[in-house]
RNA sequence: UCGGGGAUGGUGUAAUUGGCAACACAGCUGGUUCUGGUCCAGUCGUUGGGGGUUCGAGUCCUCCUCCCCGAACCA
């Protein structure tokens, strides 16, 4: 076909590292090229608001946005709000929230349910072409009726009704004459379609609920089916992405616009496999189980998959933008790895975060040789670190130092094992843009803690460098125990152990992994913590990144730890479990 | 059981549409480094299986196997 040329063409002209493309990006180029929709994109986000966004939905909400911007198109927002007994405004407000945090505006907000009287006309458009009719029958008969795999549909009693009948009725159930589950409106396609969905799918139900917009201004509620391909008509979408699951509704998608009287080229749909993490969940079912527990904090429990949850634990959006366009979209069901995620949000961090000293498990270091002043206090020097070594433009900071500080309880040992390349009697390292300092001893309560770690310092090597070359193997951290704020952290780890939660029983709360938030206390913060932006992730140096509860200034809560080479050399050593700092 | 969809390294995605299997994550080895971080280099696959077409197959044909989705008045 001709189009190819034209495709390698704009190909070249595109913009540079554009370069991922897809059998959905594909598809819409090829209809551009055609003139198809003359030419016209146009892609929607439709969640029902009945839960919160999680990292599923990102995927959907970054092809469909991404997708209109590329081919300079639009992309709108619709909440599918057809089932008046699960949804609710405050999923509205906080979809839109989570939306705009993502980065992505809405060309325009509409709702399925801003549809309902252009709906009830084409149903009495579909009942006059007599392709529909209403029902008696309750549901369980229905379902029966509808038969089973390689086995036929039985025909409803009421299918063969008047017109006019069907009219009248079909009127009184808009007008709230019968009670629920009493009568429905189906369409009259196919009781012998080996795809279920063309097996007389029901189109309206009779719902007494209130509805979170329209209140009790309908009594019968139009099904996703009924509504879906409607809604992506009226505004005007080219191309309805959703998800696999959907494949086999896409038959009756089309066949009821196939048979209503829209004014422009129907909009068609195009499924694609959903985004899925190891170590977690993301079905609104099991999401709101792990809620409901009283071990897990609500939505935006920071190691839940939502968007809010995200946020809260200090992922960038960016970081999921980049990784949701780089899983890139196929029709082949998969996980991706979890580390995958966190690599990006590492990568990300690493290049914006303000480095940070905190020590969360406190030990005591003196050293012996550091000067006192006139009242035998330790004198207090200020030392310059690097706001951020990959970031020139950051700057520096001041922080205090002394002859007392705090240092991380594992970065001493007395017995060294093999490799351990920190404290212990008799060796050097440096203290991070202090001093060189090497170990003396250590001194013990009754019980025989360690309760202080001695040291002396080369007062030649300030800053951390020696004047005579000498290297030492590692750099630790410190807070200037004087100085140093009290707080809290909170760690994370994997929610579920399993890489499939579930897989074994059928029971994801089976897998749910008991460690997966550990509350430390007692932690030791450089003063400097105290002028932060705001809602800005830090790394706390050799820790990890870190993000400010957005309640309590000094609690953390561990965005994802750094890479470990030590923890990971213990581990093989020992079999056991990581180091300390996790 | 019927219909629809899928299968490429440990993992996930790609392959100019029939032309030397690429990228990333994870792993491993080494180097650099005032974070055991970052960074750099190297290493790790005969594309689910059989048969066929072809100079040439991940791509086409055929048979088989395995996996996912579908029988809500949910979406």
């Amino acid at each position: 076909m001709s189009q190819n040329n034209k495709k390698s063409l704009v190909d070249e002209e595109g913009s540079e590292a554009r370069g991922r493309t897809d059998f959905i990006r594909t598809l819409v180029e090829s209809d551009v090229q055609s003139g198809r929709f003359d030419g016209r994109v146009q892609t929607r986000f439709p969640p029902e608001p009945n839960g919160y966004l999680h990292i599923g939905h990102a995927k959907a909400i970054c092809l469909n946005f991404l997708l209109a911007e590329e081919s300079n198109g639009i992309c709108k927002l619709r909440f599918d709000d057809t089932n008046p007994e699960t949804e609710d405004e405050r999923y509205v407000e906080a979809i839109l929230e989570d939306l705009r945090w993502l980065g992505f505006s809405p060309d325009d907000i509409h709702h399925s349910s801003d549809y309902f009287p252009q709906l009830y006309e084409w149903a009495e458009h579909l009942i006059q072409a007599g392709l529909a009719y209403v029902d008696d029958q309750d549901s369980a008969t229905i379902s029966k009726q509808r038969g089973g795999f390689g086995k036929a549909g039985v025909i409803s009693p009421f299918r063969s009704r008047s017109i006019a009948e069907n009219l009248d009725l079909f009127r009184r159930m808009k007008d709230g004459e019968f009670p629920e589950g009493s009568r429905v409106l189906r369409a009259l396609i196919d009781m012998q379609n080996e795809n279920m969905q063309l097996r007389d799918p029901i189109m309206y139900r009779i719902r007494t609920e209130e509805h979170h917009r329209t209140g009790r201004d309908w009594a019968i509620y139009p099904t996703y089916d009924w509504a879906h391909g409607q809604g992506d008509a009226i505004e005007g979408v080219t191309h309805s992405l959703c998800s696999l699951e959907f494949s086999d509704n896409r038959a009756l998608y089309e066949w009821f616009l196939d048979n209503l009287p829209l004014n422009r080229p129907a909009p068609y749909q195009t499924e694609f496999a959903r985004l899925e993490l190891t170590h977690t969940v993301t079905s609104k079912r099991k999401l709101k189980e792990l809620v409901d527990r009283a071990d897990i904090d609500g939505w935006d429990d920071p190691r839940l998959p939502t968007l809010k949850a995200l946020r809260r634990r200090g992922y960038p959006p960016s970081a999921i933008r980049d990784f949701c366009s780089f899983v890139g979209v196929s029709r082949t069901n998969s996980r991706h790895a979890i580390e995958l995620l966190e690599s990006f949000v590492r990568t990300e961090l690493n290049a914006k975060a303000q480095r940070r000293m905190a020590v969360l498990r406190p030990l005591k270091l003196i050293i012996t040789n550091w000067p006192a002043d006139g009242n035998g206090q330790p004198v207090i020097e200020y030392r310059s670190l690097m706001n951020n070594p990959e970031n020139e433009a950051d700057g520096t900071r001041q922080a205090p130092f002394s002859g007392e500080l705090w240092i991380e309880d594992d970065d001493y040992r007395q017995e060294p094992p093999p490799k351990y390349f920190r404290l212990s009697p008799g060796r050097e390292v440096r203290l991070r843009g202090g001093y060189l300092v090497t170990c003396t001893g250590d001194v013990r309560d009754d019980d025989g803690n360690i309760t202080e770690v001695h040291c002396t310092y080369d007062p030649l090597t300030a800053g951390g460098a020696a004047p005579d070359g000498r290297k030492v193997k590692a750099t630790i951290h410190w807070v200037e125990a004087n100085h140093a704020l009290d707080g809290a952290v909170a760690l994370y780890e994997r929610l579920f152990t399993a890489e499939v939660p579930g897989e074994k029983t059928g029971e994801p709360i089976d897998d749910l992994n008991p460690a997966s938030r550990e509350l430390i206390t007692g932690c030791k913060f450089e003063p400097e913590l105290g002028e932060l932006p705001n809602d800005d992730v830090v790394q706390f140096e050799r820790l990890g990144y870190f993000a400010v509860d957005e309640n309590d200034p000094r609690l953390f809560h561990r965005t994802v730890g750094l890479r470990d080479e030590w923890a990971k050399l213990q581990q093989r050593q020992t079999g056991g479990p990581q180091g300390a700092r996790g």
